[in-house]
DNA sequence: TAAGGGAACTTGTACAAACAAGCCAGCACA
DNA sequence: TGTGCTGGCTTGTTTGTACAAGTTCCCTTA
């Protein structure tokens, strides 16, 4: 059962996608869509409150809203997981394991993930056929043996994990910069040593908030871009300066 | 007149940064807060909706909400003027104006900017002293001579078209990405040709959705840091693959 | 001891009503 | 002609109510 509001959200992204409501021009009041679709306003408030978060539809007081973009914006799960990111939007893409191992946590990753014990992976993913992303995971001991139960080609760990003991990658948090390229990511992406790498790293947790791993993923240049779409009420993306709290 | 709704998030807000609710710990419900500050319910759920969006507290049905986290999100102004997001964070910064020239806009820029005449501006910033930001911004033609009229060595441009012209940055679209630096941009920085930069491109619009100016910021790598929080049902961030819409 | 079934609790959705605050066009006036 | 103000329109805030849906935990039962 999906709920009113995001229906009629639904619809209007699809106006706007479909050119009935042009970029630029102007959405219908809130009363005129409060009698189009049956709604209360308050139900329509909330609808509207969707596209404006989604940077589609521009919202001020005592001003009509004005719609701003057509971008559609991806679901959580594609920004955490490459093989859902990849299949969403269209692209060829496989991955394997080339080392991983069962260590003592560090003190700052047993700060960071809970545990003393960690499962340490490194993958190489390709894309279109070419390498693209070197992933360096570090997991949390208490999924670690889920994790070593994987095949190694497999595509999306995030899929198989909710698959074989219900786990839910359900916040995170991402850091974004750019590093050269070290001897190993330069002989996995078949670039040159020094070359210019997009390094996202990010932690992930449960519901709970219970950390479930620490990953850095480093980016050919030129194969992936981040987006984002901020205004002057919302704004989610942050920077930060160089001296990083999750140390090198 | 701030909103009853934003006090109590800032409110709680506070509580959750100076450990009255600590990471991990549960926030009062819903119930509990509306008795606590004497507001409805439905102010109190607008209320921790703010923090919800900003990635500090975890929410779902039917389970107490839970802290996720500490980070402030910074103001949209933040993410858009390096001036404004240096001087909150208490940075020393500086900046100067490189190159600045009219010229006809190209094809591409016109489409973006809706103007066919713009104003090429190539700025370098500086934090603690050190070169950090090569800055390649392109306003549109109606703004361009409120830009001449700013003094070269002009601390924050966003602030200085405030106030001659009462312009509003309210929308921005922005793209990261790390590229090699150039002949130019290496010796503004002072790094060697071909080592990395992080680059966020952006276009800027006004309430209207009127676009202002598109940028090629390029900062040196270990400079700053992008940070973001999303979660399962908020996902600000978007990842694209590597064929741009923007252009080279 | 372990599994299953609820009951109580908590958050999510929807409606209705009223007032506040900001925007804008059109009108009156200089 | 242009300027300033006002009134109507539109979005923002707040309260109250009712029910839906998901979670948690305890208690029963096998």
């Amino acid at each position: 059962m999906v709920a009113r509001y995001e229906r009629i959200a639904d619809e209007l992204r699809d106006d706007i996608l479909t050119g009935v409501h042009p970029i630029g021009s102007q959405l219908p009041t809130e009363a005129e869509l409060a009698a189009r679709y049956r709604a209360a306003r308050g139900t329509v408030r909330q609808a509207v409150a969707v596209l404006v978060a989604e940077g589609l539809v521009g919202s001020r007081q005592g001003a009509r809203r004005i719609v701003l973009g057509k971008a559609r914006s991806q679901s959580f799960a594609e920004l955490h997981s490459f093989a859902q990111w990849a299949r969403a939007n269209g692209y060829r893409y496989g991955g394997q394991v080339i080392a991983q191992k069962r260590r003592v946590a560090g003190p700052a990753e047993a700060a960071r993930l809970g545990t003393d014990e960690v499962l340490d992976v490194l993958r190489l993913r390709t894309l279109e056929g070419e390498p693209v992303l070197v992933e360096r995971t570090v997991y949390a001991g208490w999924v670690a043996a889920a994790v070593e139960g994987l095949a190694p080609g497999c595509e999306s760990v995030t899929e198989a994990l909710y698959d074989s003991i219900g786990l839910v990658f359900a916040y995170g948090e991402h850091l974004i910069d750019a590093v050269s390229a070290g001897v190993l990511d330069a002989r996995l992406l078949g670039v040159r040593r020094g070359s210019p790498l997009l390094r996202q790293r990010r932690i992930t947790t449960t519901h709970e908030g219970r950390p479930v791993e620490w990953s850095d993923d480093r980016y050919r240049a030129g194969s992936v871009v981040f987006s984002i779409r901020n205004s002057i009420d919302a704004n989610p993306l942050v920077r930060q300066a160089g001296d990083l709290r999750f140390g090198a």
